[in-house]
DNA sequence: CGCCGCGTTGACTTCACTCAAGGCGCGTGG
DNA sequence: CCACGCGCCTTGAGTGAAGTCAACGCGGCG
């Protein structure tokens, strides 16, 4: 199977083979971490953590261990912003499953955004991509209630995940545990056990482990109240290339 | 006064005479707005809203009319990515007083970055703050009780406005209704009076209508369970200049 | 075998929401 | 000039969604 950064920047317009190579060529040198695994920090400066393989998060601390999480990372994400280096860093990211890591050099990077044009677009169609996703947490966690945040997240993680091929049938994983999702979603594990059984009891989901199944992605959005356009992923098929790029108007 | 894009862009790094010249340049053709109206929709594809004065917000309604602030915007702010037009917009951008919005076409702000490194790096560091923000605001969401949250979002302001210039002495301008603020932290309006009265009763904060006053920002911001390192402003002084460019390091 | 992480359940508490009403300041129009 | 309406702030009472605390089952692993 190609690589997952290269699938996920195709869904924003097409690249030759020049153009995946190079981008190949960034993720030259990636590692393995175990699940549990702090990347893109201390000796790592000046370069971008791409994840490969795997999934991981990034979140904040209070001062009186209350954690939030404000960001997900499947494969393909980069997992910091492409000028993060610009401003020190201020939270953590960390696997949640054994994962595939590049750290990919920011001066790589650019450098390959100036010399692919098409690349610079993708990837920062793909940034504000990932911004949009944030915006929609803030929604989510402001204004949503329990339930409808759960749907929510399930939909967008499984419709990311669809979007660089790792949806397989109706299924996916999806290796977070109900305290994970719980400081995803701002909410106590114990309420998370609770709305996740009645998810099930709905039949919007299965959750088994690491194991996420959804019947029906246009129904659970439904249930989330989900913007149809967001994600520009709803309607469309299983992968890109079909699908209109929906990129470029203003 | 200077313009406040070029204050705000020159907390992240010196600029010379040339490059105020040009940040000026970008926003010739600034208009007047009354309050309450909405600004960069429609006719204006390709360009940037920034907002000059005054101040603004943006907003996702969800079906059934709750509506959802994420994203607050004070003078010197872009109201969109820089490379928002790589997909289409989501939401709605609208001022909350009167204010002067300028429609940067996105042509000349690349232009100028190409021609300016000192700006493209100010640029780019602004926006990496502005990401930090969205992501503080999911931490306060999620995770901090409304005492806290009302807390962190004065003092976030209050820093914001005094990084341009825009705080006289303790207090400074905050057009926002009780149900803005309820908008804005994910609260119902009844419950935003009760915290601020509160805030009041504990001598954190004065507000009558549209005018702010902070007694003590760190006193504030320690309610607030505010990171220290927070917009890299909480320290310093009134204005740039003798406070250390906070940029560059990895 | 026994610990430990994770999911599950029940009972109770609490933070924040809803509903409802009243006050105040201001602009508009009679 | 005053009456009225309206937006906004304020207050009280009752409700409800989500949190806390505590216990137990289950499965994996050392």
């Amino acid at each position: 199977m190609t690589n997952a950064f290269v699938r996920k920047l195709e869904r924003f317009g097409p690249l030759d083979r020049d153009e995946r190579d190079a981008l190949d060529a960034l993720c030259a040198g990636a590692v393995h971490h175990r699940a549990d695994d702090e990347i893109g920090q201390g000796g790592q400066a000046g370069t971008v953590p791409l994840l490969l393989a795997g999934f991981a998060y990034r979140f904040k601390l209070l001062s009186d261990g209350r954690r939030q999480i404000h960001g997900l990372f499947v494969p393909g994400d980069l997992c910091r912003h492409l000028y993060g280096h610009l401003s020190p860093s201020d939270h953590v990211v960390r696997t949640l499953s054994p994962a595939v890591v590049a750290a990919v050099p920011a001066a790589a990077l650019h450098g390959a955004m100036e010399r692919h044009p098409r690349i610079a677009r993708a990837l920062w169609a793909s940034t504000v991509t990932d911004d949009a996703v944030l915006r929609e947490w803030v929604v989510s966690l402001g204004r949503r209630s329990a339930y409808e945040r759960m749907a929510h997240l399930f939909c967008e993680v499984f419709l990311r995940l669809r979007a660089v091929g790792l949806v397989d049938g109706q299924s996916c994983d999806l290796p977070l545990t109900q305290m994970d999702l719980g400081d995803l979603m701002g909410l106590s594990t114990v309420h998370v056990n609770r709305v996740v059984q009645q998810l099930r009891r709905d039949e919007l989901i299965a959750l088994k482990g690491p194991h996420l199944t959804v019947p029906d992605v246009a129904v659970l959005g439904r249930a989330a109240d989900l913007d149809p356009a967001y994600l520009g992923l709803e309607v469309g098929p299983a992968h890109p290339r079909n699908a209109p790029a929906r990129v470029g108007a203003a």
